[in-house]
RNA sequence: GUGGCUGUAGCUCAGCUGGUUAGAGUCCUCGGUUGUGAUCCGAGUUGUCGUGGGUUCGAGUCCCAUCAGCCACCCCA
């Protein structure tokens, strides 16, 4: 009967999984907000040129995984495979040097992505971050990574890991690379076939290899720190003092290196032992060179981006059994009453919800055994059922029905009354 | 992109070596029991066995293709 299916690694999120997916968003807006951020929309596609440009032409992102095409006009367009590119964009569009930097943004965006689908990775994915352009100072990496850190706290996210490395300044990486393909060229032969690839497109992913062999020979190679200049050593020491300050727990990690070609000095990565191989719940760095490389003036940077899918995935696997949705009433009519006794529940439901309280009202004609269940599953404070002769209310520790007044003024007040003292209580 | 596993009612799954009208639990609906609900008992609805070909007298069960999901790699959020 499946005429139609999803198109290759999307979903549909229905409200069982808004549930999850609100809180996460909650918890991103408030902590953004309380660190000053405002949020920011970028188109959900750009010029193709902005990705080649701004991610960088050898990454696998935008060598071989965008959705790109060639609108009617005859432009080519590729739908948004990352966050920052755009942002970034966005600033130099809007001469955002010209406000008082740092500008400090966030988003909530889908990302395109023409990959192989698994758990945890889709061909649409929303992704949330920010970006804060325009100061170099170590606490700004700090406080981007104790955003992150604290939108995770507050949604209660277990065994997370931060990762952090530093990869350097423009000169300090390219003399590295210089080394790195020096020490490991003798070695060629011995490496694996992508990390052979990458000897001459992108030697640093190699140092994250996972083949044994290769991470033998890795094992001895030059290491990126010793390359680092005295400000990048002092930007990172900043750095780490800070967040421990802020009492984020790190792991420096020296053989971390991101997919993405244009982060300087800070990277890092939240991991999540509930994730399998798609480990990685967010992941951000510093990009001093992106700006101008998109024909802005110097504007150093820093960003973090984290995969709505991948926390709301680490929470489900936090909480089964959750009901899927609560109500503080349930107002239901006796199957065999007329019309007037629906216009009576129908009132009081209403009444209840202009008075803020969610209500849930019998929609489907059930029997009252039936309704009965239907409230317990809902988890409701208080059940009323309405028939001819009257209104009876349901606590749910008690056995008798409490008739309610005539008058459904009162009989509404003593409702909410009901509500009131049961949240008082619990 | 590479390698592997899987695809049967809304959900979780059983269907042995191919053989008459395709099953269980759960969920949902109705009824009974219980001074609400839960529990317990009874009844009922739902499936073109992912899709398309092929082999066969006959296929959910074998073969091929295709689509989708999952696992590892790759990559990444």
């Amino acid at each position: 009967m499946t005429e139609y299916q999803l198109p290759r690694g999307t979903q549909d999120v229905l409200p069982a999984s808004w549930r999850l997916r609100a809180r996460v968003l909650d918890a991103a807006r408030a902590r953004f907000e309380a660190a000053g951020f405002g949020r920011i929309t970028t188109p959900t596609f750009e010029h193709t040129e902005l990705y080649h440009r701004g991610v960088g032409e050898a990454t696998d992102i935008v060598s071989k995984e965008t959705y790109t095409f060639e609108d009617r006009g005859g432009r080519s367009l590729t739908l948004r495979p990352e966050g920052t590119a755009g942002v970034a964009r966005a600033f130099i569009t809007h001469g955002m040097h010209r406000e008082s930097l740092p500008v400090k943004l966030w988003y909530a965006d889908s990302m395109f992505r023409y990959e192989k689908p698994q758990a945890g990775r889709l061909r649409e994915h929303v992704q949330l971050g920010c970006e804060v352009l325009g100061s170099e100072l170590a606490t700004v990496d700090a406080e981007v990574i104790t955003v992150q850190a604290g939108i995770y706290r507050d949604l209660g996210l277990p065994d997370l890991v931060l990762h952090l490395n530093s990869v350097g300044s423009g000169a300090a990486r390219v003399a590295y690379r210089d080394a790195l393909v020096a020490y490991l060229t003798p070695f060629a032969g011995e490496l694996d076939a992508d990390s052979q690839a990458r000897l001459a497109s992108n030697p640093l992913r190699i140092l994250d290899s996972k083949d044994a062999r290769t991470r033998e020979i890795v094992a001895d190679a030059p290491k990126l720190p010793e390359f680092l200049t005295e400000d990048d050593r002092a930007h990172f020491d900043e750095l780490t003092a800070l967040l421990t300050i802020a009492g984020v727990e790190y792991v420096v990690d020296p053989l971390l290196v991101r997919g993405l070609d244009y982060y300087t000095r800070t990277v890092w990565e939240f991991t999540s032992s509930a994730l399998g191989a798609q480990s990685t719940v967010g992941a951000g760095g510093r990009y001093d060179g992106l700006i101008e490389a998109l024909g802005g003036k110097p504007t150093p940077s820093v960003g973090f981006g984290t995969g709505i899918e991948r926390i709301v995935l680490c929470l489900e696997a936090l909480e089964a059994g959750v009901p899927d949705r609560t109500v503080e009433a349930y107002v239901g009519t006796r199957p065999e009453a007329g019309a007037e006794a629906r216009a009576t529940a129908f009132h009081i439901a209403t009444a209840l919800r202009e008075r803020g309280r969610s209500v849930e009202l019998d929609l489907a004609g059930r029997s009252a055994k039936s309704q009965q269940k239907q409230a317990a599953k809902l988890t409701t404070v208080v059940r009323v059922l309405v028939d001819d002769f009257g209104a009876e209310m349901f606590l749910r520790s008690g056995f008798e029905g409490i008739a309610l007044p005539t008058v459904i003024d009162a009989a509404i007040g003593q409702v909410d009354a009901q509500l009131t003292a049961a949240a008082a209580t619990s």
